[in-house]
DNA sequence: ACCTGAACACCGTTCAAGT
DNA sequence: ACCTGAACACCGTTCAAGT
């Protein structure tokens, strides 16, 4: 419910109509945030300066006083979804346990995740804007407040940066598993995908034809769930190996 | 050294030239693996089919008697890049003990993922071809091996569907951030990179400021390594939960 | 100051025409 | 049978020109 924060004035008409809100005052925010929306609809390759520009009542070249270019416009749409954190009620609150502020993290990340399927490929793979940053967790504040949070637990230099690594390792396969399933065209393609290399015939794989409900069945959310606490049980016993303190 | 068996008769010439052999005699499975060499190269973005065609001698239009559009030429790609465990000889011998089978396959994986750094985010992301391939084992062939050899160790239906759940994100998480390292686009871009949304200064951050040697630092085959034994040990614990056979 | 028109150098893709 | 030329409908991006 609180996922999708991301605040753009203009209505949902999805034609090229421009909004009556968007009309004037064009600003670098707005232009983001329309294509979150956008890419939210379409996905990414859809995403064109010029339609892009007529969902806001102007020319595509007009974007480029306030966003440098396409790229720099996807970069932009990975950090403003991903700020989403900052508006989530569960990363405000004090944490009383590290367990606890791992569990919270992990399911307002999950949270964004999935309010954004078409765009989590993107938070994904583009490169991120220092070596530091590991995806999905792409901000400079967030990851400061992430080791500020495990130091203030009681965890060491070391174990921060291996809670740091695993967690992030955490979410990026578990997410990226899951928003692929749910994006939109995930099942636009299963219908028209004709395979040209060698035509498979699913009579020739009797384990995957037996298994074939369990292994396309959801039960994500029990998998993210038992994942997280055995991350959590493994930082446990890091943590125990190492002693408190830096 | 066994990596990067996709064979392609032409030489390394990166001009517009085409190589000799490649001359005459098109074919889909020469026009893949040249997609294949292009990416690793230059990036899936910069992969078109103008240019694909003159690295084969060819005006672009030649290429879409073998290949139906520049979209499932890229699946293509994924195929023909993933299908190369077919001929790591890691994964041809028979593994004594499930822990061996798991580790042998993980560490085969690995090696295509590194010697195809630009390419393993198009394994990550692209939609499988089925709801039962959960990427990166996206190769039906390859599924029903996993299931089958989980089956022949005597894993019951759902430690081995837990099993291939498990293990396939433990190899996208780990896999798609190392490469994302490794990737051409990573380092060109941090040279260039001006965030325009808002500027960072490093020392608002003392943290990452302090850590930066640490979180940037590769030790990513200590991790797969260290990861990989506590997926295994967690998998023994179903395996024991669980009870054998069928 | 902010937006537009026209233009440039590209794309993917189709199809009639060449050999 | 296999490839090419020309064309279509688009792209991202630049820049002089409009208001």
């Amino acid at each position: 419910v609180d996922g999708s924060s991301v605040e753009v004035p203009g209505g949902a008409s999805r034609s090229e109509r421009p909004t009556a809100s968007a009309r004037r005052g064009l600003d670098t925010r707005l232009i983001v945030s329309e294509a979150v929306r956008f890419i939210d609809q379409h996905g990414p390759d859809q995403l064109t300066m010029r339609q892009l520009g007529a969902r806001l009542g102007v020319e595509a070249m007009a974007l480029y006083r306030y966003v440098p270019s396409r790229e720099q416009l996807l970069d932009g749409v990975v950090e403003l979804v991903m700020d989403e954190l900052y508006r989530d009620s569960r990363v405000d609150q004090e944490a009383g346990t590290w367990q606890e502020y791992l569990q919270r993290l992990a399911h307002a990340v999950r949270v964004i995740a999935l309010a954004h399927p078409e765009v989590f490929p993107l938070v994904a793979t583009r490169p991120p804007a220092a070596p530091w940053l590991r995806p999905p967790l792409r901000s400079l504040r967030w990851v400061e407040a992430f080791l500020g949070g495990l130091a203030g637990f009681g965890f060491s230099t070391y174990a921060t940066v291996y809670a740091y690594r695993a967690f992030a390792t955490f979410l990026l396969g578990h997410l990226l598993l899951e928003t692929g399933t749910h994006a939109i065209h995930a099942t636009a393609k299963l219908n028209a995908d004709i395979e040209f290399l060698e035509s498979d015939d699913l009579a020739d794989y009797p384990r995957i034809s037996a298994l074939a409900p369990e292994l396309s069945g959801g039960g994500y959310e029990e998998e993210f769930e038992a994942a997280l606490e055995d991350l959590i049980n493994r930082l446990q016993l890091v943590l125990d190996q190492d002693g408190p303190s830096t």
